[in-house]
DNA sequence: ACCTGAACACCGTTCAAGT
DNA sequence: ACCTGAACACCGTTCAAGT
């Protein structure tokens, strides 16, 4: 009766990557408490309860989502702290912005990825994601280091403050804005203020 | 028949407090996502829709539940700022060891102050409340500015920068720490890169 | 291995009604 | 003004079954 050969047995070979790409788009749609699986699986046009092959449970897809962005966002980071500015500052602030526009491109998925890890029953392989592209992020600020732009210390602990700073920055901003200043803005900011020190000198 | 007159035409007066103290206790308990609005009037022993006048909606109760966290940590940061600490570090750090504790023991409370103030149709009191509270946290962490003890500039700035790196120590810990360190202990090496700065004196 | 279909317990919300 | 009780549409999850 067909004329393209659709016997389509089962979906189209990838549920489970068609569940979580149809997934990201409902949460950014509709927030990730108005994710429904239901209405998902009719998107999709499979039975309301296919995904259980794939996700037992819905945590379970929502760690699975959390975890592809914790993914990308380390991606995200490696390819900044590859940029070749020669100011140690602007050099961070290039790594912060590209932190800033996934944020803002992706916020549902953000606030997912960073609720998920602190849920209460997070599983391994989610904290340890989570854990791997946050030092990819902090190294990837203090990169400078090895010119002598920094002060000596624990590279880990100088890399946390300026990723804390701007990861603060998205937490206290709404809509992108504090007090109506965009983050971008403010975050080069506020990276001055701490690479410089808030003491006279 | 009773002994004690307990007409109680109504609940007892005010089911109001009464459904956010519950709605409090049960977030802490089972996470925002876990609140049921039937299970918090079975708890009380009202109808399962006695919430209506008090809270047209769930999202209104959860509103309402995030704006009286803000009020609360208002507070903390208000009694914290006046803290006698001669140091000037030393006084951020009370601040910031306020804020930190707060955040620790309402741990839903706090996730879910800062996830309804990002929400898309956030009410204005809420927007208002979170900005007086966290203006009250920048500028008590300046507070040392006035004895010299901080660069010129704008003083929410400043705060902001300090506040923001707070902030974003705890969204990026687990379980209050980070790479198993306590942020209450990451936050004092925070501030002290913070005032000293990064680059090399 | 992967999916369907029917069922279960629960949910938020609405409506008509009671005092 | 404040609450009840019954109803509605929807949800996540489970179970038995089909290929």
């Amino acid at each position: 009766m067909s004329l393209v050969e659709k016997d389509k047995p089962y979906h189209h070979g990838d549920l489970r990557a068609a569940l979580l790409k149809a997934a990201e788009a409902m949460i950014e749609r509709v927030g990730v408490e108005g994710l429904s699986l239901r209405e998902l699986t009719r998107e999709i046009g499979v039975s309301s309860n296919a995904p259980r092959r794939h996700f037992p449970n819905k945590q379970v897809l929502l760690d699975a989502l959390a975890l592809q962005g914790f993914e990308r966002l380390g991606m995200v980071f490696r390819r900044a702290a590859s940029s070749n500015e020669r100011e140690f500052s602007q050099r961070i602030i290039k790594v912060a912005k590209a932190n800033i526009r996934f944020a803002m491109k992706n916020r549902s998925l953000y606030r997912l990825m960073f609720a998920s890890k602190q849920r209460a029953g997070a599983p391994v392989e989610l904290l340890d994601a989570a854990k791997a592209t946050l030092t990819a992020g902090g190294s990837a600020v203090v990169y400078g280091q090895s010119v002598g732009a920094v002060i000596a210390g624990d590279p880990d602990q100088l890399g946390l403050t300026l990723l804390a700073a701007v990861e603060g920055l998205m937490s206290l901003s709404v809509d992108g804005k504090f007090n109506g200043v965009p983050i971008e803005h403010l975050a080069e900011q506020v990276i001055e203020n701490i690479v410089l020190g808030l003491k006279p000198r």
